[in-house]
DNA sequence: GCTTAATGTTAACTTAATGTTAATTCATTT
DNA sequence: AAATGAATTAACATTAAGTTAACATTAAGC
């Protein structure tokens, strides 16, 4: 069966450069200018996922994706928000918001749409296998805790810090000297191997998956 | 058998959301639209778990916690709170009240079920164990003194406050500065054992569990 | 498939932060 | 002013966070 994909993004030349990409691939594709229009449209339509722009006028995405997250019907959709790249949407906002990806613009049609069957893909995997993690981290900053799933876990401050550091824009990559001046400051130095310590205690107790090295870069946050 | 979930919620989009997504896990859910509703209903259900909103009108969720504890039926229920995420409950807020846990809006609904499950392991654990040591502190501002259980301890004024804020909420953790500024105020300059001190002194009294230590940051009171 | 630079891993080590105790100062009451 | 208890300080002990160092492993490019 056609998967069904809605786009809400207020620019017109985004909404068909997706929809052209996405229905060559044999979605259908939906789409709507505003978070209002998108909301309404996603009651109708109960898309299999939404593409979801954050900067848009009036509703943003991360209050849109509030309100969708909201409606019992698209409990089993999946939202990725798209970000312009360089958008600083710091703070956690959108996977508090309850995205389950994001894509940062400008994308290739390509990457598109292989992100899109990839969602797919975890989607189906979330619902079946029990082996499969959908292993969700929330961070607490006041209670310097994150919650694994349910589990919660106090994190010393370095590594509480440099998390936070990663989460703060999940998917990017935070180059080396980038997390070092925003967790250690420009004055302090340290030696090569604290980043990769301090990012080893964080995956013995995050999951190994969820951090990702980029060599020759740096490191990711990616669900 | 089926475990049975209580959610009394003011909102009935959010009642709605919890009882569709714990159904489809096999709950019983009940609902109450306010307070005297929702003690009512405990009455007659006796559930597993009561979600329970704070911010309602008329009574709100502390209230109606305090009252559902003095229920004798539902000593074996579990009360979890819902708060809006930024919500100051201040004050001595959830836990004093007898909550068993807290979960914060908005919530996936992943996430909700498997609070959901970590709350009901707990109540068996809870049961079976006399390890554990459900310690219930209340604090009277008045009298300057403190419930241990059931033993009424005076403390100190210093002290006092000290705990006062830590238990403003629950979880927080505090930095050294603003228990400095909040409790010795901006002009005093004490040592930097003081704190160190005090805090002994308190954990003399209320055991050495409930207050945590956040190295490099802070402390922070916890059940 | 090699080579090599980059990263992973472990345990030992260092250090800053906190814990602890007792003595001292301060405030209050009698 | 003596006595009491609270608050603070000071000196020292302890601890866990953070770092380093040494070596193993990996992935990128030749």
């Amino acid at each position: 069966m056609k998967k069904t994909i809605l786009v809400i993004d207020d620019e017109q030349d985004i909404r068909f450069l997706v929809k052209y990409n996405l229905e060559k691939e044999g979605f259908s594709v939906f789409e709507a200018a505003n978070g209002a229009e998108g909301i309404k449209k996603a009651k109708e339509v109960i898309p299999d996922i939404i593409l979801l722009d954050i900067m848009m006028p009036e509703m943003d995405g991360i209050e849109a994706c509030h309100q969708l997250r909201q409606i019992p019907e698209l409990s089993e959709t999946m939202i990725c928000f798209l970000t312009a790249r360089g958008e600083d949407y710091s703070q956690i906002a959108g996977f508090e918001a309850g995205a389950d990806d994001y894509i940062v613009k400008p994308v290739k049609p390509k990457v598109l749409v292989s992100r899109i069957n990839a969602i797919l893909k975890r989607k189906v995997h979330g619902k079946n296998s029990k082996s499969g993690k959908p292993t969700t981290i929330q961070i607490d900053p006041e209670r310097y805790e994150i919650t694994k799933d349910d589990e919660s876990i106090t994190l010393p401050r370095k590594e509480f810090e440099l998390l936070s550091l990663l989460m703060s824009k999940p998917g990017k990559v935070f180059h080396r000297d980038e997390i070092m001046n925003k967790v250690w400051g420009y004055e302090v130095v340290v030696g090569d191997r604290t980043i990769d310590v301090h990012i080893r205690k964080l995956r013995e107790k995050i999951g190994n998956d969820l951090i990702k090295t980029i060599k020759g870069v740096g490191y990711k946050f990616e669900e």
